[in-house]
DNA sequence: CCGATTCTTTGAATCGTTTCATTGTTACGA
DNA sequence: TCGTAACAATGAAACGATTCAAAGAATCGG
């Protein structure tokens, strides 16, 4: 009902100066334990609570931070989303979440709506060509930092994750294992992050002599594309089968799995050791679970606000490219075969 | 570099008066074309945004509307979140979201930002007991709906999805099918939304007189819950056997089904029919693709917005707790015996 | 007890918008 | 040509916090 008390209510209420309440607020040590007292007083009896568009009218800028995400569903966002809030409440800001659902028009409606806002930086993980709406928003002050893509450091900071490193580890991990015929089961290569892991697999094979990758392009990257290429797999002959199989994400791995357990010809991982990569958390519960590569999305979070920060604090423009390197994760869908004895 | 431009650098620059520029941002039938003109090329030129906090401040309240969800990875929460967005703007609003995270600290954080922020409004799905607060928020004029959760008329609106119906939905399926002998998997009936799905189970079996329900008390809502309570139903003698299974979510259901299909002892669905709950993006995928309860995630979201809307125009104090019937979705795993065999 | 020093408190000015009463302009019928 | 109405444009006041120079109070050494 009642509009909310001011800061000028609470100083006539507690018989003082408006510059003694807002001394109070931000700088406690400079007002006597009396008049503190009296004043906190006030504040409770009359419910304050500071209007943060007044206050950041003053300041010329916000306290929060712009984070537009490629879809805040999928697990790699949510989690790096989670560590980007707690990172930010830490140095004393909040963020502010956009989804742009892939959407180019969305995402160009949140850059507006955060410019309005005065927010103090901008964490993007970028759908369409946004370059140029960028570089206006580093002109006015506002610096950048780009998610989950690999940017110019002479233009921007960034913070991503070494997809090449990923798809070696993985390889290597099944060679490691003493898996020789491996494949790769993967949607287009046209996207960056397939092509990148692929890669990364095809230098591990070539470190080992008598290795061998075949590449199975699946349609998508869906439970149901790795259905297919697992029942492509199942009709072979034995001669013609790989022992190791690695899946440029784990939903194909998973659909490569149910259709080699329904199937029942081949075993997991005896036959064939299967590994994943995201490590999403249906892997752990797989029926057989799945082994996988872990991204450090706590990491990406935490240090894009960093890189924020640092570029908010020194003013020449010093742009930094951290490039995170992915994690092991193994399960039993690629146990050596002592560890598949054990179980 | 340079401090972004203000209503007054426009006005000097298109050479008319602060509120004029105003008048063209705000009112534009009350400004000539020509002025029009030399304004909104200024604008350009200048490359203003306007100042929201400035803009809040003089009208006492901001343009967006606060969201808390238990948890922003649930697909449930994830899918009301978009739609409330999408409702939101159509009316010209943001929504800034919060995620609790299960946690009171956390939501509590989130009610202080957004009482700050000067908020319209506030939709939230309560982690612990905010009552109190949101009573205070409301007598400031800040109108609060409850998401997901059933609320006392007389103090909140509220949007929700009835369980006891959900509940009653699925064992309906079952016994219209032919299954007799049926059973629940769910955990802790503590959780009022388990203890509601069996209630509405128990219920559409009362209506049949040779049908049958027995409890099985999962652990906890997994994956491998599921998968011991399967494990378990495997173990019996056929007699014992039920020819129904509904599970409290889809998670336990997944488990269920793993571990049938791995013992390969009995057929889904012919010897047993399996259903879950809530139809997350796996339940389509899974080995046999799972039949589920589809919550109308979109309207809840959608209804939130509009009845805090609502709240917002009338000021007298009328609240409506709206409760959506959630929405049975078949799929392979409860086919009836003629589309089994067909399939 | 005095002057110097430190510690507290004061309150006007400021941030960038919107509002609105007022003034200026134009058009039109008599 | 004048009075009136309709239309445009003006600019000071207000929103609520922070800042900061200046005034006032307290403390201390001599």
């Amino acid at each position: 009902m009642s509009r909310s008390a001011s800061i000028k209510d609470v100083a006539n209420h507690a018989r003082v100066a408006v510059g003694t309440v807002s001394n109070v607020l931000n700088y406690p040590d400079r007002v006597s334990q009396r008049t503190k007292d009296r004043v906190l007083q006030a504040i409770d009896e009359l419910g304050f609570v500071r209007n943060d568009a007044a206050r950041q009218l003053r300041a010329g800028h916000s306290r929060t931070i712009g984070l537009i995400v490629l879809d805040v569903g999928n697990p790699f966002f949510t989690s790096v989303v989670r560590a980007a809030e707690d990172a930010a409440a830490l140095q004393g800001s909040a963020v502010l979440l956009g989804d742009s659902g892939h959407d180019a028009g969305r995402e160009s409606n949140y850059i507006d709506l955060f410019q309005e806002q005065r927010v103090q930086g901008l964490l993007i993980s970028p759908v369409g060509d946004v370059t140029e709406r960028l570089d206006q928003l580093r002109e006015r002050g506002v610096p950048t930092v780009l998610v989950d893509r690999l940017a110019d450091e002479a233009k921007y900071s960034s913070v991503s994750v070494d997809d090449d490193a990923g798809g070696y580890l993985a390889a290597r991990h099944l060679l490691d294992i003493g898996r020789r015929r491996l494949a790769f089961v993967g949607g287009p290569t046209s996207i960056r992050q397939v092509a990148d892991r692929l890669q990364g697999a095809q230098r591990a094979v070539a470190e080992v002599p008598d290795a061998s990758l075949e590449v199975l392009d699946s349609a998508g990257q869906t439970v149901l594309a790795g259905r297919g290429a697992g029942d492509q797999l199942a009709r072979r002959s034995a001669g013609e089968l790989p022992d190791g199989v690695f899946c440029a994400n784990d939903l194909l791995a998973l659909g490569v799995m149910q259709s080699l357990t329904m199937l029942r010809t081949l075993r997991i991982p005896e036959d064939i050791a299967l590994i994943g990569y995201d490590d999403i958390d249906f892997a752990v519960s797989a029926v057989v679970p799945l082994s996988s590569i872990r991204q450090p999305t706590e990491a990406l979070g935490r240090t894009a606000i960093e890189l924020l920060a640092e570029e908010l604090e020194s003013d020449k423009p010093t742009h930094r490219a951290v490039i995170f390197t992915p994690e092991l994760v193994v399960r039993q869908s690629t146990a050596g075969p002592q560890a598949a004895n054990a179980a």
